[in-house]
DNA sequence: TCCGTGACTTTAT
DNA sequence: CATAAAGCCACGG
């Protein structure tokens, strides 16, 4: 575990706006190393000091154990949630949010 | 060294 | 939509 990528993951967590969220999978893949089980490894270790909350699974639920909490902070956060859990299709960053954001491939 | 566990993801049933 | 299995990385016993 090296500081630089425990200091890569918490810079990219940090760097997400309010009102939209990241899977563990996007930090990972941002970051470009290791896998969705690092990066939660590494916000359990040193997740504080960065907005966690806006690290939600993929199928939109929040944090393990701190649900009510991180449900909290993303309702602060103007976050879109549906149903106790986050609505990826529009709080994910990634392009292409949407139903039928990108379905005009070719038009 | 092997095993179990965890702030996970994806595909299949 | 819920459950199961496989893959993934790191850590403690």
């Amino acid at each position: 575990m090296d500081e630089g990528y425990i200091e890569l993951v918490l810079s990219a967590v940090e760097q997400i706006p309010p009102g939209q969220v990241a899977s563990y999978g996007d930090i990972a893949e941002l970051v470009g190393v290791g896998g969705p089980r690092l990066i939660g490894r590494v916000m359990s270790l040193h997740g504080s000091g960065v907005p966690w909350w806006r690290v939600v699974r993929a199928d939109g639920r929040p944090v393990r154990g701190l649900e009510e909490q991180a449900l909290e902070l993303l309702r602060r956060d103007g976050t879109p949630l549906q149903d106790g859990r986050v609505d990826m299709r529009v709080a994910r960053i990634r392009p292409s949010t949407g139903p039928d954001a990108g379905l005009h491939p070719l038009a």
